[in-house]
RNA sequence: UGGGGGAUCGUCUAGUGGUAGGACAGCGGACUCUGACUCCGCCAGCCUAGGUUCGAAUCCUAGUCCCCCAGCCA
């Protein structure tokens, strides 16, 4: 009965082959998953793919999903940044339901369990600094040499590491390390920091620690307290998983779930790393984490972009192991599709042209009538004004056009789409020679569009009647990036697209576009689609991203 | 002779011994009151070399190339 096929189907991927495994397996009975974000910035597109790959799979198999702060760096976290991220995630469409949790709420089991290690001589206090550990742990080819203090007696680690706790050592003085191996070829495990001294303002805890545990140590327990079955983390981890899987062989942790690594997003033109957004934003080479041309969540909700349209891009790119760059048309594509579906029309003119109808009679204007949407027939349709003086688009003009250019030229005639044909009857240029205005003459008997004789017009340009224009601000955005692979020569920032911002701030729109709600996306028609800025004063409105252009590109060709 | 991963159309991704499929991009056409949308068609791929097999993207062997790891970041 299920004749219904989704525009695509959901690709099969290998965490659901795992997890589908696993249950027929009955080496779990349900699943739970986590998205677990450190606080210390915003969240970008390529956490949108980890959001759906949790909260989606658990989702799909009856489950569950939560949302986790991996809160162990009070150094660079933020209240703010747990904020925005809840919003954001909320934003996207998920709900974590009760399943708020941060692992700082595990900070004191957590404590306990690195006493645990201490008593089991399986972690020791050592009194290495930073260079002298980082001298002694060896290199990619050649085994660490094990720390001077990497035997002393239980007794004295456990006074040493209480001693930290009470706060008794400056930052850095002092760390607690498992004691695993220091020839092992995995770097991780030559004996890994579990704590070290911080004696920072934490975010939730405040000042109630001034030890706190790295994320290796954190990251797995919290997962087993949880009662995590499949925790999905990215490729860079993959070596961190013996030692994830140590802590829990080596803890008395309420459960065992297992680590699985996926590819993370990268996208062209763009860049998905905290450290470069965060610069960007300090910099103030963008307006903030929101800011439109960032591929932040926050940016693209301010962009106009769905979040519906950002859950089918995770759902069209798939998951797997392989590094890979996503071509951002693949990102484009669903926002369109899904705008189109959903977006009111409205006429706006960008780049406005005057345009005179020397035969419209007397001073008056007249009601049209013009479609919302033509893709919804029960979006309806709304009345528009005409009159003597109009705005065109300057870009549909040319005095001298080359043969494939079918907009207005002089003698010319097309539809002013709902209205009438027009014909360009002369060109009126200023002392410096630009056009600053179009004489035409209308046919009263096309009214509504379509010539009773049947004759044909090559074009169809959206306009603006002068009488009830209404001016705006109009943002245009490009790649924030000028190359597919920014930062591929060394310098990152001496690849930000220069013109990445365009804005126009004399555009004309009628009536019904200037009503729309802020965040509500709308199409101009034959522009794009754009959205009213929530955080403007004036009447400002965001492309969200033009519509396909066939002859812009012939012509660019 | 460090450890861990990965290679399928231009891009992303299915495939798990039995005709290499989809999406995006590109190209061509139809339609069109948005040079949009939609529709139709086309182009295009198994990293290499051996081997096993009636049959290999898939199994074996040997290579090649790419990514990650030397934070008291996550």
């Amino acid at each position: 009965m299920a004749t219904e096929t989704p525009i695509a189907e959901a690709g099969n991927n290998f965490v659901r082959d795992i997890i589908r495994a696993d249950l027929e397996s009955k080496r779990v009975t349900g699943v739970v998953t986590r998205f677990p974000p450190e606080p210390n910035g915003y969240l970008h597109i390529g956490h949108a793919k980890s959001i759906c790959l949790n909260f989606g799979t658990a989702q799909e198999f009856g489950g569950r999903c939560h949302l986790r702060f991996d809160d162990t760096n009070p150094t660079k976290e933020e209240q703010e940044y747990i904020d925005a991220i809840e919003t954001d995630v909320r934003w996207l469409g998920f709900d974590w339901g009760k399943h708020l949790y941060y692992a700082s709420d595990y900070f004191e089991q957590l404590y306990a369990w690195a006493e645990h290690l201490i008593e089991a001589g399986k972690a020791y206090v050592d009194d290495l600094n930073p260079d002298q550990m980082r001298e002694m742990r060896g290199t990619l080819t050649e085994p660490g040499r094990n720390s001077p203090f990497r035997d002393r007696p239980v007794a004295e680690n456990l006074d040493l590491f209480r001693r930290m706790r009470a706060g008794e050592f400056p930052n850095g003085a002092r760390i607690l390390r498992a004691k695993i191996d220091m020839a092992a070829g995995n770097m991780n495990l030559r004996d890994p920091a579990l704590y070290r001294i911080l004696h920072a303002e934490h975010p939730r805890t405040g000042g109630a620690w001034c030890i706190y545990p790295t994320y290796d140590f954190a990251h797995g327990q919290s997962d087993a307290i949880e009662g995590i079955t499949h925790s999905v983390c990215t490729l860079e981890f993959e070596d961190h998983r013996p030692l994830y899987e140590w802590f829990l062989d080596n803890l008395p942790v309420p459960s065992r779930p297992r680590q699985y690594e996926f590819a993370r997003l990268n996208l062209g033109y763009t860049v998905l790393s905290k450290r470069v957004l965060t610069e960007l934003v300090r910099k103030g080479h963008v307006s903030g984490w929101d800011d439109p041309r960032m591929p932040t969540l926050a940016g693209l909700r301010r962009r106009g972009v769905p979040p519906a349209a950002l859950r089918e891009f995770v759902r069209r790119i798939g998951v797997a192991r392989a590094n890979s760059t996503v071509d951002v048309a693949m990102y484009e594509h669903p926002i369109r599709e899904l705008l189109n579906k959903s977006a009111l029309r409205r006429m706006a003119v960008l780049r406005p042209l005057k345009v005179v109808i020397e035969n419209y009679p007397g001073d008056g204007t007249e009601e049209l009538e013009a479609v919302n949407n033509p893709e919804d027939a029960t979006a309806g349709s709304r009345s528009i004004r005409f009159g003597r003086e109009l705005y065109v688009e300057r870009d549909d003009f040319m005095e001298d056009p080359p043969k494939q250019f079918f907009r207005l030229a002089p003698g010319r005639e097309v539809r002013l789409r709902y209205a009438y044909f027009i014909t360009c009857r002369e060109v009126v240029k200023d002392a410096a020679g630009q056009v600053v205005e179009l004489r035409c003459t209308y046919d009263p008997a096309t009214r509504g569009g379509n010539a009773p004789d049947g004759r044909k017009v090559k074009a169809t340009l959206h306009w603006v009647a002068a009488a009830d224009a209404v001016t705006a601000e109009v943002r245009l955005y490009d790649h924030l990036f000028g190359r597919p692979d920014p930062g591929a020569d060394g310098d990152i920032f001496a690849d930000l697209n220069p013109s990445s911002l365009e804005v126009l701030t004399d555009c004309r729109l009628e009536p019904a576009a200037a009503a729309a709600e802020a965040g509500q996306p709308v199409q101009f028609e034959r522009l794009g689609y754009f959205c009213r800025d929530a955080k403007s004063p004036g009447l400002a409105f965001n492309r969200t991203i033009g519509l396909r252009d066939s002859f812009a590109k012939a012509q660019a060709g």
